[in-house]
RNA sequence: CGGAGCGUAGCUCAGCCUGGUAGAGCGCCAGCUUUGGGAGCUGGAUGUCGGAGGUUCGAAUCCUCUCGCUCCGACCA
């Protein structure tokens, strides 16, 4: 393993109090918690698996289950900022729920007997029955009933970024198909049917949003909606080589962009429907005969489920006894519906996307540092200084650093760097540094540039 | 949950069939040389051979049990 233990001093020459630094992750790789392997661990079959064990990112606990290091951390979290900035714009509200449940209320949801031993259940010292939630809609309806009182608190959509746990059988493709995953679940409550389905349009459009943010391009596909019927479920799929199962769709949804400029509160079923008029399906619900129809324009590809939006009623509320008083007095029983992003399958999905032989190509927007530093020839004066000089000012302008002052041979940074993904690395070598140059690369692309450390500077602080 | 396989150094693996007391490459540590795509030489550290029991003078190796992990299939954010 290459590493060195961090010190908690890392960034004891900053000012403790009243920063100026703008947030921004800024580290010196040196002092980065980051075990890279060079050959690949026999645990992993695929691809983003291997990338993520290889760059240092996980480590596995136990099957299903894994450590998140610094670089796999920062990664989750950027993903998870980009959620939860659109969940915020939809009109969501972020809450967090308990991680160990009381299996009361999945007593009265009935749910407690029919989830199975994909439920990991707990009993605490008191014998009484726990679990760990693998899912949230009898708590969230918990906290609904309890103090929700009126029509007038609709529309309501609440939701969290969590951890849950699902004793699956057979755990695999490291964490894109783990136990235990951060997962992003929403739950809306509304007075009727078609400010529900208003409800769903809204986080349908979000995640469109979403998933565009990360660099994904992501077919929402029409999934089985249970009892309740309708156009009112949809899972989203990430195309990529490597995915799970095989999909089909019309190739116009391809070049889609996601919607800009969205106002929320106006009604947004013609994007809706711009989006699902389009045939698209995955393996299980594919329809031979209107994928002839399309000829040239049906794209076959494979896919990785990353989201699942659904309607589902009253189904919980009903069952829970979750009412409100309605406009006219009466009690009234919200029409619910859930929605969920896997978080840390994301992570996988991304890299599944996204790679190339030498590692993982990280979209700027999660990527976990937006610029590297390569100091070739640590040591040489000229070179520490014009590192550290653009290592601070990067620092200063808020800008995602990762600075490579490792005392390594050229080829060792170049290959941990394109390895863990930095999408832009500034090479910084003393026959560069004689002429006042230096080399930009763009991970993904094999060009180079050289341009000045004042070009340099400004192409990634200015506006 | 059915079927298959694997646990030996931080990683990849050899040794097991045919029992004789622990190996290689990479990584790690020290030194010298090197220095623009995972360097070279020299020296060094590292293992309860997953665990328990058994057979044997002797077990990484054979037997039994057990734990963990992986793969294929059925199931899922």
């Amino acid at each position: 393993m290459r590493y060195r233990c961090a010190s908690p001093n890392v960034r004891h020459h900053l000012p403790l109090l009243s920063t100026p630094l703008k947030d921004c992750s800024f580290m010196r790789l040196s002092r980065l918690f980051l075990p890279t392997l060079k050959e690949n661990p026999a645990e992993a079959v695929i691809v983003s698996h291997r990338l993520m064990l290889r760059a240092g990112m996980i480590r596995q606990h136990a099957a299903g289950i894994y450590n998140w290091l610094p670089l796999g951390t920062r990664v989750l979290q950027n993903i998870a900022k980009i959620v939860r900035e659109e969940q915020n714009f939809a009109g969501a509200q972020e809450i967090i729920m308990p991680t160990v449940q009381s299996g009361e209320l999945w007593k009265e949801s009935g749910r407690y007997d029919d989830y199975g031993p994909e439920m990991l259940r707990i009993k605490d010292r008191h014998e009484r029955d726990m679990l760990y939630g693998p899912t949230h809609e009898e708590v969230v309806t918990d906290i609904f009933r309890n103090n929700a009182k009126s029509y007038r608190n609709l529309p309501l959509n609440l939701y969290q970024i969590h951890w849950k746990f699902r004793d699956e059988v057979r755990p695999r493709f490291g964490v894109m198909r783990g136990r235990e995953f951060l997962m992003k679940d929403a739950y809306s409550f509304d007075v009727d049917f078609e400010r529900s389905k208003h409800s769903y349009n809204q986080m349908f459009v979000a995640y469109l949003r979403t998933f565009a943010r990360m660099g994904l391009k992501a077919i929402p596909m029409r999934a089985d909606s249970g009892p309740i019927g309708g156009d009112m479920s949809h899972e989203f799929i990430v195309l990529a080589e490597t995915g799970e199962s095989a999909v089909f769709c019309h190739k116009g949804l391809l070049e889609k962009p996601a919607p800009e400029n969205v106002d929320y509160q106006s009604n947004l079923q013609a994007i809706i429907d711009d989006w699902t008029s389009l045939y698209a399906a995955t393996e299980e619900k594919h329809d031979a005969a209107m994928e002839a129809k399309l000829g040239a324009d049906l794209v076959k590809a494979r896919g990785i489920e990353v989201g699942h939006i659904f309607h589902f009623g009253t189904k919980y509320s009903a069952a829970m006894k979750a009412q409100i008083a309605g406009p006219d007095g009466q009690p009234l029983t919200p029409l619910m519906g859930s929605y969920g992003i896997g978080v840390s399958r994301l992570v996988g999905a991304i890299i599944e996307a996204s790679h190339d032989d030498a590692g993982i190509i990280w979209p700027e927007g999660v990527a976990p540092f937006r610029v590297g530093i390569i100091n070739l020839k640590v040591g040489d004066a000229a070179c520490d200084a014009a590192c550290t000089d653009l290592y601070a000012k990067f620092t200063k302008a808020g800008v995602d650093v990762l600075y490579d002052d490792r005392d390594e041979r050229a080829g060792v940074k170049f290959a941990d760097n394109d390895l863990i993904g930095v999408p832009w690395q500034i090479v910084i070598g003393p026959k560069g540094i004689a002429k006042g140059v230096v080399e930009l690369k763009r991970r993904g692309s094999t060009e180079k540039e050289e341009i000045s450390l004042d070009a340099a500077l400004n192409k990634f602080t200015a506006k």
